[in-house]
DNA sequence: AATGAAGTCAACCGCCTTCTA
DNA sequence: ATAGAAGGCGGTTGACTTCAT
């Protein structure tokens, strides 16, 4: 049963837009809104696939992007987002306002990426965490196949890549240094900023979804049922994560995050002010203290390096700009656990 | 000034999941 | 239960621009 085209290729323009066709997109969607691309292009009289409308919309015509440089903050939270999302592009889009996936994707390829492995340049710190082990499972929403299937679809296709080892041919550097781990390492590769940094291989990246497309980082949901709260979920997922000896989190009716029992936990304190964790967490990290949750795969003589920068990471994601406005709790929560977007 | 290398970025490709008939 | 449509995603391409020699 294979799958139609999404468009009929013959006959249709391709490559730049001109600045007609540009006014007739935006004139159109203006009267008709967004959506229905594969009728769009028919009915705005372009000859474009819908998908390319749906893309220049996107990227380029929508009213509320950005246009103009990256700025130093947007860099840095790229880099800080990457760090702990990985290539899902379009998540770290969500927490940069007016800027697109595609945009933050080539900034990252020809800006980012090889500043970020300088300064990564040190022992890094992987932490696998297997997230099948995680609620649900896990399963993917939308997005890119596993690497692993794209690699057999582009078998037999004798791509011209290498020729681009050099240069451009970095993300597929990373790729050949995924597929030759061992199949033994079905665990996430959890990285913070400062580590893999030749393979650019963030947190959550594609060595699992080779072996387990549910452990994919670009999603995780139950198996069955209706969809399942997030906050609820990422307080699941974050106890699970952390294990049976782990504080166990509650969600108030305020949706802030607390630690039921008194001593060794997790404090979450969404009245903390401006520049992150606060009481125990706070002290704990002050004093670089090792945490003594039972972080399931957490390599544990590692983690005074790894929640360090990690967790101040975060705090400082949470003020973009530098301001001192308060993030929603579930807000952190989902984005901690990647269930932002969803 | 000419030219080749390297960098940038808009657009395309092919896959996915979800929805619907 | 199944197939196809639709929307969405990340990886890749290639035209164009900038830089170095």
């Amino acid at each position: 049963m294979g799958r139609a085209p999404c468009c009929e290729k013959v006959g249709l323009k391709r490559g730049r837009w001109t600045k007609e066709e540009d006014e007739i997109l935006a004139r159109y969607i203006k009267e008709h809104g967004e959506g229905a691309w594969r009728s769009l292009p028919k009915n705005a009289g372009l000859l474009r696939c819908g998908k390319s409308c749906r893309l220049r919309w996107i990227n380029y015509l929508r009213a509320d992007l950005k246009r103009g440089n990256i700025s130093e903050e947007e860099e840095e939270m790229i880099i800080k987002l990457h760090a702990t999302l990985g290539n899902r592009w379009s998540l770290i889009a969500g927490h940069l306002p007016g800027r697109t996936d595609n945009e933050i994707k080539n900034y990252w390829n020809s800006h980012l990426s090889r500043r970020a492995a300088d300064i990564a340049d040190g022992d890094g710190v992987v932490v696998d965490v297997d997230l099948s082990k995680l609620p649900g499972g896990g399963k993917r929403r939308g997005g890119r196949a596993s690497r692993g299937i794209m690699a057999a679809a582009r078998a037999g296709k004798e791509k011209k890549t290498k020729e681009k080892e050099k240069g451009k041919g970095r993300n597929k550097a990373a790729e050949a240094e995924q597929q030759q781990k061992p199949k033994e390492e079905e665990d996430m590769a959890v990285s913070t900023p400062s580590s893999h940094s030749q393979s650019h291989q963030p947190c959550a990246t594609a060595k699992s979804e080779e072996q387990a497309p549910q452990a994919s980082a670009s999603g995780v949901t139950s198996d069955d049922g209706p969809e399942e709260d997030p906050v609820a979920l990422s307080v699941e997922m974050m106890s699970a994560l952390l294990g049976p000896r782990s504080p166990k989190l509650e969600v108030g009716q305020d949706r802030s995050c607390m630690d039921s029992s008194d001593s060794g936990g997790l404090s979450i304190d969404s009245e903390s002010g401006p520049g992150g964790p606060t009481g125990d967490v706070a002290q704990e990290l002050g004093d670089k203290a090792i945490m003594d949750w039972d972080l399931m795969g957490l390599d544990i003589s590692t983690a005074d390096d790894m929640w360090d920068p990690l967790v101040w990471d975060y705090a400082d994601l949470m003020i973009p700009g530098g301001g001192h406005q308060q993030q929603p709790q579930e807000e952190v929560m989902s984005d901690f656990f990647f269930l932002d977007n969803m």
